[in-house]
Formats: C-alpha cells, structure tokens, sequence
DNA sequence: GTCTATAACCGGATAGAC
DNA sequence: GTCTATCCGGTTATAGAC
C-alpha cells in the first residue's frame, strides 16, 4: 500500500505512445490537423503507419489528446488569475480570458472542436466518455469561479450553474471560431459584456420577486441536463 | 419584358445536375450521409463519377441540397400551423414542432448539420453565402411567429427577436441531436417549456423596471451580431 | 464553350505476416 | 508490438465528344 503511488517505469509501449502523441501535437501546432496526415505523424513518431493505428485507432482519438493538453493549459492559466480577483464578473471575466488567450493560437483550426463536440459517436462530445472528464473538469473551474466571488447565489441555482456556465463558455467559443476581427476584439467585447449580464442576471435571481421565473429555469435545466439519458 | 418570367426549358446539363441531386438525396435519406459514396450517387444517376464532380464540386454541396430541401418542407409545414393559433408560446411551439417533425427521418446523421454549421469554410455554415438563406429564411419565419401574435414586444427588441429565436432553434436541435429518449420525448419536452420561458420572458422584458437590462441585452445583440465583419 | 468519361492521386483505415 | 501491403472513398487531372 504505502508504495502503491510510485508509478510504475513506462512500458516500452507506453513510451511510443508518448512519441505519436507528442510528435500529432507538435504537428498540429505547425500545420492544423487537416494538413496532418496520419502518415507524418508516424514518420515524425518513427513509427509506421499500421502502428500509430495500434495505438490511436483512428485520428479523432489523436485530437482528443491535443484538447487534453490545450485544457490543462486553461486550467493552469485560470487558476493564478482567479486568486486575485473577488467580483464575480471579474472571476467569470478571468476564466473566459484565459481560455481565449489558451486557445488564439489554434484559431484555424479550432472549428474541429465543434464538429466533434456535436457529433454524438465523436469522443470528444461531452457526453461520450472520453470526453467527459474534460466538460467535468470545465465545470469545475466555473464552480470554482462561483464559490470564491463575494456574490451570494440562491442554492437551487448554484447546483446548477457550472453546467450552464461551461455551456455559456462553449457557445463564446463557438462565436470566437467566426470572428475575423483584429485581435478577435468581437469575442473580447462579447465576453466582456456577456459575463457583466450574467453576473447582473445572477442578483438578479435573488429577488423574490424573480423567484418563480427562476424555480421554472432551474427546473428545466435539472430535469433536461441529459439529452442522452432515456 | 412581358414573357421573362416564362423560365427557359431546362438544358441537358440542368436535367443532369437535377438527376444527380435526386439520387443523393435518395441515397442520403436511405443510407445516410457518410455511407453514400460520391460513385454511388453517380451510378444511380447514371453519371459517371468524374461528372458528378463537374456539376458539384464536391459532396458537402450535395449536403446543401439537401438541407435546402428540408428547410423547405419546415417552411411548408410550420405555416399551415401558424394560422391556427395565436399566443406566442402556441406559435413558437407551432414552428419548432414542425421543424422536428420534419427533421426526425434524418436524425441517425443530423450531427452533420453541425459539423459544418460550426466550420467557418463550410457552405452550410449561416454566414458563409450558400448557407445564408436558408438562416435568413429561418428568421424570417420567426418573424412570421411574431407579428401574427396576441404578445406585444418592445420595438427595440423586436428587430433582434428573429435572429436570437433562430439561434435558438439551432440550440434545440443540437440537444435533439443528442437525445436518444424514445419518441425524443425530452427534446419535445424542452420545446413545450422552452417556449413558455421566452414568451413570458418576452412579457416581463416589456417590464419598465426591467428595461434596462433589457436595452443592455439588445444592444449587445446588435453589436455583436455579426462575428464575420471586422 | 458545354458536357462527359477514364485514370490517377491522396490520405484514412484495415489485414495479416512476423 | 511492429511492419508491409492493400483497400476504399473523396477529389483532381485531363482528354475528348457534342
């Protein structure tokens, strides 16, 4: 038990897994993913083609671990900037910041995300399990980003809006995978003003006066979160 | 001037080109998106493959046709629907349970529509010219919703209300896409409570204590509308 | 210039030997 | 676990027929 934590030395073939997965990314980076033919990969990999298949069955799967690293660079970019701030506009602004920043320099490619996001048989969907860990751990952050602010949010609510709030973050996405615009300002704006709208729509929720509008909201969004469940 | 709108006889190469999108459709409908080859189509229209590709340049285009066709049955059945009711909540009801209706037959290779809604490049997507007018079609049936209605809008809101109830539409059938209940009972169930929520939110936005919020949303909506434009 | 066909290319994916 | 050989389908080049 008390060594059970040590990791045991990689196996030969965890190893060259490793090598295709880093040698997809770095490939990626340079060309897009289009551009990048499971064949490349493999010679980058020194490997050959039948065996970056062994390990990555098809090239989808590949990506998915290039959305692994892209979102832990999120998480690691998030967290430091979520210290410093208390205003929960200001927390949901630091969140969001960080992703734009974490994902700019995949802008032509990151269109790939969506089709694969809304394709249910897709790995990265976040409703297939490969993908799940990733939209967990999104929620995460956000619940993170909630709990620390000093805005009060009526219980029924808070249980729900991580969800909402990772779903809010995946349509910004979608909007920044369209903007043109110099410095994507568009998106800037959009999250800049968005995330003022929710935090003033989160208060409010509080009123009383509110309270039946949002008991229907949080309903809904309990009752509905899983298209996928039968 | 008086005979133009007379159209000219088909040419040989419309009555191919006509063929060609009969027998994808047929293809598409039957077998589904991925499964039918580019040398399918041709066969079944008696083309050779190289001729298919001279009429379409390429299968996402046949793709388009057939979206075409399916907006077009939407519009076909919503209208008639239209006319029998008034409240909002029934109108809008009215146009999404029409659209799913219509879309049904197609759901086991619907996630399609999002692959390339989502892809900047594709003609699908609704700021790319081919796949303009079907989005602007959309609205406008929405328009249609809103002013046969009993439900007085706010005039500033009213000029967003289409695009925002179109973009909604695309909402509902991204979950619809991942609804595997039986009879999509949660997606026609989102739909009947979806609805009730705009129409009242539409009714509460008409609130004095709430207009300025309100204005704040409408302006962002018109600000920001358009991700494309620089 | 409009239309049609054949052959080839390229890349994702698979089969099967070692 | 690794390779080579092959398949399959989207796409392109190109030549020629009407």
């Amino acid at each position: 038990m008390t060594d059970a934590a040590v990791p045991p030395p990689p196996s030969k073939g965890e190893r060259t897994k490793e090598r295709i997965v880093a040698a997809a990314l770095e490939l990626f980076r340079a060309h897009g993913y289009e551009a990048t033919t499971m064949r490349m990969v493999a010679e980058a990999a020194g490997v050959s083609l039948g065996n970056a298949y062994y390990y990555f069955e098809n090239k989808d799967l590949l990506l998915a671990a290039f959305y692994r690293e892209v979102h832990e660079a999120h998480l690691a970019a998030a967290r430091p900037r979520l210290a410093r701030k208390r205003a929960l506009a200001d927390r949901l602004s630091a969140v969001m910041t960080a992703k734009l920043e974490v994902i700019e320099p995949y802008h032509r490619f990151s269109a790939l995300m969506f089709r694969s996001a809304a394709d249910p048989e897709s790995p990265l969907n976040p409703f297939h399990p490969a993908g799940a860990d990733i939209a967990r751990e999104g929620e995460q952050l956000f619940a993170e980003a909630l709990t620390g602010s000093s805005t009060r949010v009526p219980s029924d609510l808070a249980a729900e809006l991580p969800g909402l709030l990772w779903t809010y973050s995946m349509g910004i996405v979608l909007y920044w995978i369209h903007d043109r615009s110099p410095g994507r300002r568009k998106t800037h704006a959009l999250v800049d003003r968005t995330v003022e709208m929710i935090a003033s729509a989160i208060k409010l929720a509080s009123n009383p006066l509110l309270r039946p509008f949002r008991k229907k909201v949080v309903e809904l969004v309990r009752d509905l979160r899983f298209p996928t469940e039968v």
